[in-house]
DNA sequence: CTGAAAGCGCTTACAG
DNA sequence: CTGAAAGCGCTTACAG
């Protein structure tokens, strides 16, 4: 392998000068800069990435951890994302925790290993809010809470509950049934904005005095199951004239309508959550609330940026003061500060673990075919 | 950041006992052992292992290279290779070529800078085999044909054209249409292996007197696009009573289908080729010709091994040999030879340019409910 | 403007 | 079995 030693040597001149060059710094005359380029053109140079993120400890690389992107909704989200990192030169290295035994630990270690310089946390966790904060990495979540000091960016669920709430009313539904993950999951003080969408839901067809019925989809690893959840529907509520859940849901459910004979959207509507592309491959197009992607990652990336600046930051501040173990602390909160910052910046609420708000992103309502 | 100096200062050793602990390599007393263990615990040590990359120089990281996870497809065979390479100890990095406005050569790049040890390419590429064979580092190609020396892996399109036309003929189709790349690929010897399908069926229905369109999908990149070419298709071909396309292709294809009040599979039939999750969120279950996308991941990881292996090995050699510039010829003599092992344990077959067979997956054909 | 030196945090021969 | 030393390939103060 050719170095820049080598290279130095080819042109007659030093290391640090060929450094200087390569990374188009410092002053260096016309002439060093053209032996310098002459000779890295000749032995055919190309710098190893791996000593400079040795010594800026830094490798410009962001882990996305999702459950599985088979799931249209994470890989979406995955794409955008890496399209939004790419933007401002990050690499995006994919993290799935249902092809690893180990689950988010390993990514978690992989962070603290400096393999990445960050992690967008999408998946599930099992873990206590005290596990992600006293990792002291930059970590951003997704449509979960994970901990004080952690941002988060989520959709407007509640709106998009409204929504599809709006709709069910105006058009004369009697019996709707919602599909969404385990149940038990809703009592965790809130750790999950998606819940909101439901008991926004259940709330406001409570008030016009429409039955609702919850359902419980099967693992979003899983996919496959979510056919079972769509039979058991249409046995176990004969008379359901509406149902509600992610596109993959809503899919299924739109073909095993037609399997039944039933009429969609006259006899049975169905609202998909999400609006990835699963929506417009389904048998009609469906009528969805969208996610705003696009806004989504921008917003995860943005924050992205903020934590690893605001972990950056701290650090040069320990080298300017002193050097003792419990400068250590200053990293969280300067974190922590940064993080209220982009509250106020997105929206001016206060901020406590169990109504923590974070960047809240809109959704929006399309009608398709599958509503009245 | 506390590092190895501090571990071993905090446990009287030396730092070379601390690596060799935890590397768990060498031999080290019990009571060193305890000791080193006991002052990591304490100060909460965490190897960086960008320091190891950079001895080593290796990351653990493949990159697998598509256009993008929004299409089922690449997402199915990228959620696959992670999961493979996941069992190997490799992380995997995401490089989508729509996201980024270099393309490929971006992801080379990091290739040569030794940000990966490798990369599986699944992308589109314009570049030639002389851009490909000159890159030197760990390469293998999904589905394609990029230079000699340059393992590849795709599934058996042959075998997947005949199931089609057996279909087809069979169940007495008098007018088929075809839906693909661009048919100017078709030409350049064979580069895709895709087109293969498409030129058996079109070879057996010849045969068998039936007749077969063929209609050009817009990019995969833009899976919007394939509503226009769903609608195009039956403007076209008013008697068009059989469709073969991808996965996304087949399922607007149907949406569409219903749109008219055409008859699947009575009227029309439709066969989707990939088999992915989105041929199970059609209108009705596809029929499909999957391919096996956990044989594939294997098959690709399983190279990718080797080609690491022999890059390596030769790297090793130089190191007992001369250290002279000109050992570089021997880093590409080891990976072909890997690559004819490689053929050899798989299907022997001369390996010439226009027609270098690579690893041969088989596909299956699953009858849905769009097939008579 | 240029170069010698120290160092990023770890690993690996090599003496002892 | 343990430690001092050199080194992975590059970057960055710091003298000149």
């Amino acid at each position: 392998m050719v170095g820049m030693r080598d290279v130095a040597k080819q042109a007659g001149v030093s290391v640090s000068t060929v450094s200087l060059v390569v990374n188009n710094a410092g002053y260096v005359s016309d002439d060093m800069r053209a032996r310098v380029e002459a000779a890295m053109h000749q032995l055919n140079y190309i710098p190893n990435e791996l000593a400079r993120n040795l010594y800026r400890n830094r490798t410009n690389t962001i882990g996305i951890i999702v459950p599985t992107i088979l799931h249209p909704f994470f890989a979406t989200l995955t794409a955008h994302m890496q399209r939004e990192l790419a933007k401002r030169g990050l690499k995006t290295m994919l993290c799935s925790t249902a092809d690893v035994a180990t689950g988010e630990s390993e990514y978690v270690n992989m962070l603290q290993r400096h393999m990445m310089d960050g992690i967008i946390m999408a998946a599930h966790t099992e873990h206590q809010p005290d596990y992600w904060t006293s990792i002291r990495r930059p970590i951003v979540a997704f449509d979960r809470i994970l901990g004080t000091g952690i941002p988060a960016v989520h959709s407007d669920h509640e709106a998009g509950g409204r929504m599809i709430a709006r709709q069910l009313i105006d058009s004369g539904v009697r019996h709707a049934v919602l599909v969404g993950g385990p149940r038990s999951q809703f009592t965790q003080s809130m750790t999950f904005p998606t819940v909101r969408y439901h008991l926004t839901v259940e709330h406001m067809l409570a008030g016009a005095g429409i039955a609702c019925d919850y359902v419980e989809a099967g693992s979003v690893t899983d996919v496959v199951a979510h056919e079972a959840t769509a039979t058991a529907i249409f046995e176990r509520y004969p008379d359901v004239d509406a149902i509600i859940g992610s596109d993959v849901v809503a899919s299924v459910a739109l073909q095993e309508a037609g399997r039944r004979g039933i009429a969609v959207p006259g006899d049975l509507q169905i609202i998909a959550y999400d609006g990835t592309l699963a929506a417009d491959l389904a048998g009609k197009k469906l009528t969805v609330v969208r996610q705003d992607f696009p806004a989504i990652a921008a917003a995860l990336a943005e924050q992205m940026d903020q934590q690893i600046e605001a972990f950056d930051t701290s650090k040069r501040e320990r080298r300017g003061e002193s050097a003792d173990s419990s400068a250590d602390s200053s990293v969280v909160a300067d974190a922590a500060t940064s993080v209220d910052a982009a509250d106020q910046a997105g929206k001016a609420e206060p901020a406590n673990r169990s109504a923590e708000p974070g960047v809240v992103i809109p959704v929006t309502f399309i009608p398709g075919e599958t509503t009245r």
